[in-house]
DNA sequence: ACTGAATTGATCATATTGATCTAATGATTC
DNA sequence: GAATCATTAGATCAATATGATCAATTCAGT
């Protein structure tokens, strides 16, 4: 499925996705039909979805994010699941293990804005109990 | 410093950032070089850091992703910062508020790598001690 | 050895690029 | 309104890239 060539082709997109195909011929000395094809099919077997932006400190900068702990009422999850899908500062919502059931990552633009986030998401009617970690500094992301 | 044409072409580069400056310039109805020199100031800005890659399900299924929060000895938290940087494993590092100083975004092929990552993180000198929860199942991503 | 898959490299017409430049337009200040 | 600066538009040029197709060659598996 994926071999050495591919995951190389990977690590040069994801180094900066908007490289010609051309250049990541010459990068990786395969010929640019045999590129184009391996893109065509990790694109068509959903390894690769999609191309996107980094964006850098100066915009995130003014952006607030908690990673928000949620304890879920045990008969009333799917309700959760859905209330919180709808809320549109949660970013991403995962189930884990551990203390509690799921992690949601909320994203806001102020401090004011993330606290009433935080708050609506502790008054929902599944959730039983939160504990939020607000992110101060990203010491490194790679 | 963002305007509201900034926020569309930042939009359609964050749905594909392989679009061609032309076909930017005719999706925004904006001349070639007016998008052109757009891209380079938030590049230089730092606004856009980078293009990357969004891999898809059938790839990322293979993988197992904890988040491991990390109380850290209050006089080691440089070391320990370090040593964390150290781990490749180790996806993304934030600095946190509440009961936790840290935390740590940890990337394995399986669950036998994770835990052996989880304990060499916790068996580093400053830590004093760790909280992981191990994810299960992405219920949303946007 | 055989077969199917993958790769190569050529070809073609078209599109894009990077860079430069001038003119026009827009925004701000006096 | 005039002056000034910033931004945008659009033209130009040569070089490069693209998408698509194709035939030949190579590779990998049986």
């Amino acid at each position: 499925m994926i071999n050495s060539v591919d995951q190389r082709l990977l690590s040069l997109l994801r180094q900066n996705a908007r490289t010609s195909v051309s250049d990541l011929a010459r990068a990786l000395d395969l010929s640019r039909s045999t590129v184009q094809s391996r893109i065509a099919r990790l694109e068509a077997n959903g390894i690769i979805r999609g191309y996107s932006l980094v964006l850098g400190g100066e915009y995130l900068a003014h952006q607030v994010e908690a990673h928000v702990s949620i304890k879920v009422h045990q008969k009333l999850t799917l309700k959760t699941n859905s209330a919180l899908e709808q809320i549109s500062h949660v970013a991403q919502l995962y189930a884990v293990s551990g203390e509690y059931d799921l992690l949601a990552i909320v994203q806001a633009q102020s401090l004011e804005e993330l606290s009433a986030v935080l708050d609506e998401i502790g008054n929902l009617e599944g959730v039983e109990r939160t504990n939020s970690a607000v992110i101060l500094e990203t010491k490194f992301k790679r």
